[in-house]
DNA sequence: GTGAAAGCGCTAACAC
DNA sequence: GTGTTAGCGCTTTCAC
């Protein structure tokens, strides 16, 4: 018999059915191999009884795919990349590879431990957003000569396979919607421009003043944050309720309001409400994202879509396209947002 | 040189230090073993150079760790799991293990697969909270005899070492502080009682009555589901949705409702708003899990809290334990959960 | 059709 | 202190 309380291996079927490493391999394997059929159900059936599993450690030692990708997001309960991740995995179950999920969780120490973890395991690909030092990653996975696509990356890197959403058109559309509505005094509400999509929707957002031939009057954008540390997961709300108290400090009460992103929008509805301000019958509102609650609150979020969950996927099918060496598309793809109106912005009657 | 292209070895650094494998083993593992200073120097400083990561599949074919543990549960982009996930993140993070995330997206067959895909991988040790046929399952991690803990399962087989809240007591304390609240027509809603831990909160919100010397009519017991599908994803507020207006025929308004999770709440709360009835000033409402939402929502949500972020701590621990054969707790681990009184039900005065 | 054997990168037992 | 070598489970080449 094979060893006692281990795991059968080929050369156990070998013995079993009388024939030996190789057949079972080829057998195994269903490799295009003529074996005879006697033989065949032989092994297969000792396998069977075994409940053999094959070992990837042997297989991958023959320079195997790991059949794995890596993931490396800030973090996985912000539902905005719970939704990402979620696109991926569909796509990875189909494609028959496993992601391998890292949040760094706003550390930039930890980013770079996650990297060496999946570099270290040869996973054939990478997707990514990182928030630390982007050219660092880069070259380190290049490096490696690792496949990989970067999310809504703030790289200059001509280089690399990238998808992104069109930030500046998501401001733009958000403020046409309101300007549309007869709306004109509008608060833009954001955490610092340190990522480069923050300061394009604002840069949509002026377009569309000066498309209908108005002004921004800079006072009306309230720039503030908390520092950046996502480990307190209602960090993002937290800035909503802070914007919004120096919003109504500073300027009073405009017509509408812009939040950078849902939860931002959350906390400004919070803050709004402490105070008998009411949402949309007092001040607009519209955000970015449409994450699964934006339709699950009361009152529902009107908001531009940039979909976390298709993302994943075109960026899961990009990633594996290119590691099976078939990807034929772009280097950069660009994914338009949409207006989702719901019940947070007065419209005209 | 070394293979162009590929990664360089132990051998290749071994080759250019004009040492031996061996020594460049003792050497990369910093294994207690005499080396020569100048040989480690020039050892490492090679090994750098070549920016040598070791090949982890060689290591395991020898019978290391994988220092991965599998993480089996429903659907990632539930908040709920997204929370547990992040728990279990941590405390893997802060012992050296990989958790493998798979979302069986409530399809059995799917799950049966992701458990075949860890067993191969021969991860450390399996985290599952199982939607299939547990026995099923657990049959088979034992027959592999991998190392698992379950979340919150309806096992009967002791032999399982598991964690789960104490839903008997929570349906108990929401109930008990309705009718402390003076609250006494009470709708409870509930998807079917299939997972023995709705049931559960069931008896408990029972014995709240009983206790009060107070008798629940069964016509405020509202069971109803859309049939358990969480692909859609905001499946379990179309429940809260579904239900409410089932009760609404049923029973017209009670003055508190049970609802049985915090994105159930969500629906409950949608529907009525529709009609124009307000929580908490027409109607109470508590729930149970206490999501990260439930306070990022107005009105913000009373709840019992279940938390999903330290169940995935505790029981992270508890099989990284148990892996490295230094576990001395229970084998069943029963978390009892806490009142979060918030906006959602009117007090007494 | 089938089997023997080499070798993937690593660790560890053994030899010097 | 250092080097040689066997062997982990598998795939694949080569020989029969």
């Amino acid at each position: 018999m094979f060893k006692i309380n281990e795991k059968p291996t080929i050369k156990d079927i070998a013995r079993l059915s009388n024939s030996s490493i190789a057949t079972v391999s080829r057998v195994l394997n269903n490799v295009d191999y003529p074996v005879s059929n006697e033989l065949r159900e032989s092994i297969l059936k000792v396998a069977k009884e075994l409940n053999y599993k094959p070992n990837i450690y042997g297989r991958m030692l023959k320079g195997g795919q790991s059949k794995e990708i890596g993931l490396l997001i800030p973090n996985i309960s912000n539902p905005f990349y719970s939704e990402l991740v979620s696109g991926v995995e569909r796509i990875c179950i189909k494609r028959g590879y496993t992601p391998i999920i890292c949040s760094s969780y706003n550390d930039k120490k930890l980013e770079k431990k996650h990297l060496d973890t999946l570099l270290m395991k040869k996973v054939d690909g990478i997707l990514a957003s990182i928030i630390g030092d982007s050219a660092d990653i880069i070259r380190e996975m290049k490096l490696e000569n690792s496949k990989y696509v970067l999310f809504d990356q703030n790289h200059n890197d001509d280089s690399c396979y990238s998808i992104s959403y069109d930030f500046e058109n998501s401001g733009f559309i958000a403020a046409s919607y309101l300007l549309n509505q007869g709306l004109e005094k509008i608060a833009f509400l954001s955490t610092p421009f340190d990522r480069k999509s923050r300061q394009e929707i604002f840069e949509g957002f002026k377009r569309a003043f000066r498309l209908k031939g108005k002004t921004f009057s800079e006072d009306y954008l309230i720039v503030e944050g908390l520092p950046e540390n996502e480990i307190e997961q209602n960090a993002e709300i937290q800035n909503g309720i802070h914007l919004t108290k120096i919003m109504l400090q500073k300027i009073g009460k405009p017509e509408a309001i812009v939040a950078i992103n849902d939860i931002t929008a959350l906390g400004v509805i919070q803050e709004l409400a402490n105070r008998k301000i009411t949402v949309p019958d007092d001040i607009s509102l519209i955000s970015f994202d449409d994450i699964p609650l934006a339709e699950m609150v009361t009152p529902k979020l009107t908001t531009v879509r940039q979909p976390a969950f298709q993302i994943g996927k075109i960026g899961a099918n990009m990633l594996i396209d290119r590691i099976e060496n078939m990807y034929e598309g772009k280097k950069s793809i660009i994914i338009e947002p949409e207006l989702i109106v719901r019940k947070t912005v007065m419209e005209k009657e």
